[in-house]
DNA sequence: CTTCGTCTCCGACTTTCGATGGATGCCCCG
DNA sequence: CGGGGCATCCATCGAAAGTCGGAGACGAAG
């Protein structure tokens, strides 16, 4: 059975919610906030196993800071957040505040069931239309390969050979080193299995 | 919605399904069929998203076989999986046809439905159960790396070279690359970043 | 007890990779 | 327009990775 306790400042949001939710027989609301800090507290006495968290409380934009409270709780429920509009700016501080998914309010129904159910199991759970979105502002600070680059570095990646991919590519193998260095510097590593690895983790590459 | 096609050939199997999943009110199960001819004739009239496609059939086990026609059709539906022994030697044989889950018949109903809801996401629902059974069977035939070389390799993918893997575990660096001889040879590679994909393509890493 | 297989370990040789340094062409902006 | 920044390309040379052959340990068969 999965305890869930709803924070959102709109009474029908909630109970939309709370309808939703009820028709699953293994999820259970326990309790409602209609604000942050009540969200801590039901999170606190409560111990659910998730929040799902509204990202707009009245006009403060706290929802970000009360998810982590809530993660920073001993028993730290998972949280869901929930906003209205895919441009919200407070995508990224939510999730590095500790939110284990994110989903807009138009979501389908099935699809917040779904979300729920993953995100009280652990995983992460992000609408499509926003995990692309997420994504790219998550990477494009940190690292900018050129077109060539990335090229060079996806083969490798399968496995290839400094001089595969220079027959691929039909470049000079000197060339497709020169490419690796340029990758390595700008991924602050030194090999290209190190490269793989962070390419990876930065979501580069696969 | 997700459209569902009921293949078993035990009415009452059938009547149990369809009970559990009409409680849903994204699913609706559009056709039963009780021989494999049946099921793929109506995955390919009805194109549901989902096949729930028993294994055994009368005496004759094609199940897998259905499995994979319905999976060549068109439209091809996701296929799921139902069984009633764990021990079943076919779990193997429905997998490579392209199933995408596989459940025993007594999983609790929630399961079955969020295993519906995966497979019908194009996500893959193995009851846990059988998950490690099935991996075992899938890796183990393939690959056998002993624990020094696992270790090995391992540390190699986490993007160490020779010689920080030889310092990490206090033996030379031609020691690391003996096992990573070894290694390449067992997974039929050349060079430790292809060694690295094959790995976890076989699960080995990761 | 021997033989075989397997795992673990190692040193010396060859190949590949990565570092360094430099060339060209492109685009943008002051 | 003329330099600064960037992407692409290339050659050389020391360092790392990979190849080869073999040794010691240990257990399972023969």
């Amino acid at each position: 059975m999965i305890h869930v306790v709803i924070a959102d400042d709109h009474p029908v949001v909630r109970a939309g919610i709370r309808a939703l939710l009820d028709g699953e027989s293994d999820i259970e609301v326990v309790g409602e906030a209609a604000t942050p800090d009540d969200a801590v507290r039901l999170a606190q006495s409560l111990t659910p196993e998730l929040v799902l968290m509204d990202l707009q409380f009245g006009q403060a934009v706290t929802g970000a800071d009360a998810t982590r409270r809530v993660r920073a709780l001993e028993a730290a429920p998972y949280v869901l957040v929930l906003t209205n509009y895919d441009t919200d700016g407070d995508i990224l501080g939510a999730v590095e505040a500790g939110a284990s998914g994110y989903l807009l309010k138009d979501a389908p129904p099935h699809e917040l069931i779904a979300a729920v159910r993953a995100a009280a199991a652990g995983e992460s759970a992000l609408a499509p239309a926003i995990a692309g979105r997420l994504m790219e502002r998550m990477r494009a600070p940190h690292v900018s390969l050129s077109a060539r680059e990335i090229e060079v570095l996806r083969l490798v990646g399968e496995g290839a050979s400094n001089s595969e991919v220079a027959q691929r590519l039909h470049i000079t193998d000197a060339t497709v080193k020169s490419h690796l260095v340029h990758v390595f510097s700008k991924l602050g590593v030194a090999s290209r299995t190190a490269a793989i690895v962070e390419a990876r983790k930065l979501g580069v590459l696969r």
